[in-house]
DNA sequence: CCGGACGCCTGTCGGC
DNA sequence: TGCCGACAGGCGTCCG
């Protein structure tokens, strides 16, 4: 479900009701994720205290004194901060348990989502170790694309959406990002020159950063820790809108399976 | 190394 | 109304 908006909203979300608790219990009631939750989980994680609540690419980190709580929501997790004695709902899998009487709870129907548990650098976990830069850093820009586009050929909505290319891009905000640019989802990325990345990169920062600052993008069941949803969706230029008018060029939007994800573009706005 | 396909799961929606 | 297939915001793994 989420992309990096999304994940974002919910870090920020987050950070008052859990930066600086003690996590008091734990309560696993479904240990099968995408990865199953450890053994030693629970007696890791109670008694400590999160520090901070940072966030690498779609990956939620609570760094806790002597270890990390890495999270990852896959396609449909979703996580609330809720009153522990809150009946648990369907597929409401784990419950970190606060100090203040209060619990994170991880709800994921799909179970494609993870909740793991890591000591020493963050960056040394196998997840972590090969990810591409954060998009909205510095060190993220058409040069960095242009380079990994060496001596590949995929579509460039394939090459973004790599995330060992760049963190954090998803299907909704890869088709955004190319309308943006003006890009082709289906243009080989040995085709794009390097102005074309430049224009592209700042895009991906553009989207994204509009993204967050909206609280996400709600298409079905996303919700920022507050209940509310997320208000990008009103904002979509493309995804979602197939058979409707551009509303740049008035051309209808177009669908196509780019390596079995649906994309959205303007044959307009896109060449 | 690269690219493409698959599988992991449940819920929802559209068509018949 | 019910059934069935297609599809969904991700991503590691496997194969050629």
């Amino acid at each position: 479900m989420p992309e990096l908006p999304e994940v974002e909203t919910i870090r920020r979300g987050l950070v008052p009701h859990l930066q600086g608790r003690r996590i008091v219990a734990v309560i696993i009631r479904e240990h099968r994720l995408r990865w199953p939750i450890a053994p030693d989980f629970e007696t890791q994680v109670v008694g400590a205290t999160i520090e901070t609540i940072e966030r690498r690419a779609k990956y939620l980190l609570l760094h806790l004194t002597h270890g990390t709580v890495i999270i990852h929501l896959g396609m449909s997790g979703s996580i609330r901060v809720l009153m522990a004695a809150t009946p648990p709902q369907l597929h409401d899998h784990i419950d970190l348990i606060l100090e203040t009487n209060q619990c994170l709870r991880l709800r994921d129907p799909r179970r494609f989502g993870a909740m793991l548990w890591h000591t020493g650098l963050i960056d040394d976990h196998s997840l972590l170790h090969n990810l591409g830069p954060e998009p909205l850093t510095a060190n993220f820009n058409g040069n960095h694309l242009a380079v990994a586009a060496k001596n590949r050929r995929v579509a460039i909505k394939l090459l973004i959406m790599d995330s060992h290319v760049v963190a954090g891009v998803g299907n909704i905000y890869a088709s955004e990002s190319l309308f943006v640019a003006g890009i082709h989802p289906q243009l080989s990325c040995r085709d794009v020159t390097i102005v074309r990345y430049n224009q592209l990169a700042l895009a991906i920062q553009q989207v994204l950063t509009q993204a967050i600052a909206q609280g996400g993008t709600t298409l079905r069941d996303f919700m920022q820790t507050d209940g509310q949803p997320g208000y990008f969706a009103n904002s979509l230029q493309v995804y979602g809108r197939a058979n409707m008018p551009c509303l740049s060029c008035g051309n209808m939007i177009q669908e196509l399976r780019i390596g079995q994800r649906m994309s959205f573009f303007c044959p307009g706005c896109q060449h």
